[in-house]
DNA sequence: CCAAATCATGGGAGATCTAAATGATGGGTA
DNA sequence: TACCCATCATTTAGATCTCCCATGATTTGG
């Protein structure tokens, strides 16, 4: 007859996010450190894997919130490490692409986000690891 | 020897955001309706399960910024959900209590979280709950 | 040619993090 | 005892990140 109701400690949900929090914790104060936010590391990272996207798809593609998109876009392009160019067939759109610069930024990047990663998972086996991206990935869908 | 190398996807921590992401939006969304934030839940929840605290004490249990704490607790002191009252053997303190107020909107706030949760949860099985519950547990300690 | 949809952008709100100021306590020392 | 000082608790202020709503420009479809 155990009553000690626990609202938070025993819900996956209260877990998720004490764990993404921590994660996010991690993530930044590597990459703060080297002067760069994490949402370069998204963006760049998208980019030189999936390629050029317009505004839009590149912000539906890293769950982004549009309107966030521009600023970090601005920054971007100011230290030359994305070009924006209208799209010809729809000037509606900018065509984002990665350059040189942040193609040598992200892998200076991908090294601390590596090493953050290492850390945070580092309590769990391979196999362990592997179930959990398989549970976490059945739950991300929208 | 694929050479589609994808920084994002199939990584865990980048599912683990994803999902985080997820449950943030959805439990959001349904307190939001409500007129009440999140953070209201986690502080009446903490002060419920585990009882009375100091605003440091009650910030590291919820793992709230000791500095966000104060304008919570005066939006929930305002609305008489929660008492602060300095702790007489230390006068540094103030100690923070639920309300009965404070108990009756923390049930209402647990129809809704369970909701959200159920809503997140739902493509997996209880098994799957518990395994993805203990995996995630051992990542969040600091 | 007009109405609806799409794209980029701006503004405001909520949530979290950092740094730093203020109040209060406790301990050591003259 | 009386004074100094390191430490802790609370608070303020500022910045970052994400979400939501609105607007202007452009394109598309009827």
């Amino acid at each position: 007859m155990k009553s000690s109701q626990h609202r938070l400690g025993d819900r996956v949900v209260w877990q998720l996010a004490r764990a993404s929090q921590h994660w996010q914790r991690l993530a930044r104060r590597e990459l703060a450190a080297a002067n760069v936010r994490t949402q370069y590391y998204h963006v760049l990272a998208s980019l030189a894997d999936d390629g050029d996207a317009a505004q839009a798809a590149l912000a539906d593609r890293i769950s982004f919130d549009r309107s966030d998109l521009v600023s970090v876009l601005d920054e971007l392009e100011r230290l030359g490490h994305v070009v924006r160019r209208t799209d010809p067939t729809d000037r509606r759109r900018n065509i984002v692409a990665i350059t040189e610069s942040g193609e040598k930024l992200l892998i200076e990047m991908d090294q601390l986000v590596y090493a953050a990663e290492a850390r945070l998972l580092e309590p769990l086996t391979a196999a362990e690891r592997k179930t959990l991206l398989a549970l976490l990935s059945r739950l991300a869908q929208d």
